[in-house]
DNA sequence: GCATCACATCGACACCTGTCGATACTTGCG
DNA sequence: CGCAAGTATCGACAGGTGTCGATGTGATGC
């Protein structure tokens, strides 16, 4: 997948009828989440100690190859679901709620 | 995409470390999102005066074959977020709102 | 009964995506 | 400097998905 910067307008889908460029950056937001693997790692990242969780912890319990864990991070980051920091040899990631807050606002009745 | 019934736990993503098969679900739920026709159907048929469309007027504002439009609304309406009802030569479609409020849950921060 | 309209299904095609092995790229450490 | 460890990138493959034209299926009306 090849993900650019999203940019998600705030309407409500069932609110006013949705244009078609937002509906492209809707469902390319949404695209990122229709991955298991992407969002255990979410979960996974979410639910960890410091609220941060570094690579090499996560290849292991998600039962895939480095390279595809690796792969949905960057996806994963790309699209600003998170945050990638650079220690030493090894990356940590943390979640950002800002962006979940908005694909949730999106699907408000 | 064939997506069968989903049934998706209430569990948000970010609270406990998601199972692989809830992860399975959740994303196909999050799949059926994942297309800017379907959020626009979503969204035109929300937005449609008695709160429900026929397919009649769904073809032409999205500018796809009406096979592809009829594609796309048995997905939705498999995946639960869409109820069909055939009244006459036309079928009317309606949003299920507690579909869209369960993957919003899922969202939640 | 038959033509017509609304809609679903089928078959086929091009394109995208998840996956992995191999490899390149940094960083830290002797 | 040279080696090792943690990650990212590359190339390639199998499988899935959106799309459409053609065709099938009911229901309506003459």
């Amino acid at each position: 997948m090849e993900v650019k910067t999203i940019d998600v307008c705030c309407e409500p889908v069932v609110d006013v009828a949705l244009g078609e460029a937002q509906a492209i950056d809707l469902a390319a937001a949404f695209k990122v989440l229709a991955d298991p693997i992407r969002l255990r790692l979410l979960s996974l990242i979410a639910t960890a100690g410091a609220g941060e969780a570094c690579s090499c912890d996560l290849v292991e319990p998600l039962g895939r190859s480095q390279p595809t864990v690796s792969h949905h991070l960057s996806v994963l980051t790309e699209a600003g679901l998170l945050t990638r920091e650079q220690r030493g040899k090894w990356a940590y990631f943390r979640v950002v709620p800002e962006r979940l807050e908005v694909l949730r606002a999106a699907l408000a009745t």
